[in-house]
RNA sequence: CUACAAUCCCGAACUAUCGUGGCAAGUAAUUGCCAAGGAAAGUCUGGACAGCAUAGAGUAACCUACCGGUGAAUAGCCGGCGUCUCGCAAGAGGCAGAGAAAGUGCCACAGAAAAUUACUACCUCGCAAGAGGAAAAGGUGAAAACGUGAGGUAAGAGCUCACGGAUAAGUUGAGUAAUCAAUUUAUAGGGUAAACCUUGGGUGCUGUAAUGCCACGUAAAGGAACGCUUGAGAGCUACUCGCUCGAGUUCCAGGGUAGGCAGCAAGACUUCAGCAGUAAUGUUGAAGCUAGAUAAAUGAUAGUUUAGAAACAGAAUCCGGCUUACGAGGUUUGUAGUUAC
RNA sequence: CGGGAAGUAGCGCAGGCCGGUAGCGCACUUGGUUUGGGACCAAGGGGUCGCAGGUUCGAAUCCUGUCUUCCCGA
């Protein structure tokens, strides 16, 4: 946690932030992608709205999980990734899913890019 | 009928697809079962449970304050007594409901005076100034030394008497008791104890990040101060005395760890029915097992039912109570208005 | 889970222990001063003390409950 927070990088699709850290595959049996989800308690002051919140952001990843899922595997990379909410207003399921949607599709290109990068330096 | 206030009930159900936490079965794939609230909230209280302490004395601090019952316990609940407010009444609601006759303090402004009072007025003496008596009348104030009448007196006064009221103590009767009724005696002291205080009763301290066990790792090094029987410091948990232990203690800079298991989910348990009790509540029988995470689990989409599904709101050791928040519909009660008879 | 503090004028704070008159600074309004503005001088307006209830003759102050905000320990 303390690792992706000082050291992530971050994409912004608002109100929904994402920050994420990419590595090589160590071969350890830990998973190749983490994910959290977060609600900070200093907008959501109410401990149903904080469910509430990490609840649809949870939702909205699990819906375009397979595609960037099997990206990763492809890639050998272990990626760990954590969603913020940062505003107040609470959108609807559909609206938070096109956009977490677009966050992804963002990162995959990312992704991509690193692997050309080191395959042209090597 | 409408609006408002209070009161209690309820706090959606089902199907399909995908997904989350736990438990059980299975080598595994997987399958089956369970999964937030009436307040889970505020943390205002009472306990359970756990650890530490448990020779003693005194002081302080805190809590509590009509009676009986209930219950594990309580500042809760139920019933009663007293008292206050509202009301014509019936009745409804509130009460921190011991002591002001142990002591100290305070009572602005007004008023002569705010507690052993005397301005005007009254009576006696005196030409007067003044001295003495008395506390009825006036006015001020939230509050002015029991009220009415008669006697009495220089004028007056519970000074005396009659009736009535208040407080305290005693006796008799009713009641488990608080208390009530009757009666006798005494008293005349204004209020404030949610001012200090006094009296009766009670209270060890800390909290599940408690506590126990397992694993891993470092610095058992360095610097400073005090002390080693001429006693540093620690304990008896706020303080003092006293008692006991006692060779290390405190601080600085720096280093290491930040994992797991138990505690932790069958209980003052839930539902239904009977019985006892005015009630709170108790008891008997039957049936049931009903969250257990550790960054922290209940969601999404579509459809059906329904008059409607919208509010307040998410367990973190567990129970009892209190308080606060709350949608729609319904129950009961009150207040206001309108319409009809 | 436990402990504590605050709420008073548009803003920042006194007053509270020991009850009776709510005050200070900045800001605001008016007038003066200046060619004009700022600064300065003088005068003035504005709050019923977070909310509810109680004690008292009387409550910002005492007591109880409640709401909101903030801080601390592990």
């Amino acid at each position: 946690m303390q690792f992706l927070f000082s050291n992530g990088h971050a994409i912004t699709n608002f109100p929904v932030r994402l920050i994420y850290t990419i590595q090589e595959h160590p071969d350890t049996p830990e998973g190749i992608l983490n994910v959290g989800v977060g609600a900070p308690s200093r907008t959501f002051r109410k401990a149903v709205a904080r469910n509430r919140v990490k609840r649809l952001l949870r939702e909205g990843y699990r819906l375009e999980k397979p595609a960037f899922e099997k990206l990763v595997q492809i890639k050998n990379k272990q990626v760990a990734v954590f969603f913020l909410y940062t505003d107040l207003n609470v959108l609807t399921q559909k609206e938070i899913q096109a956009k977490i949607q677009l966050l992804l599709a963002k990162l995959a290109v990312k992704i991509n890019a690193i692997n050309l990068s080191n395959e042209v330096t090597t």
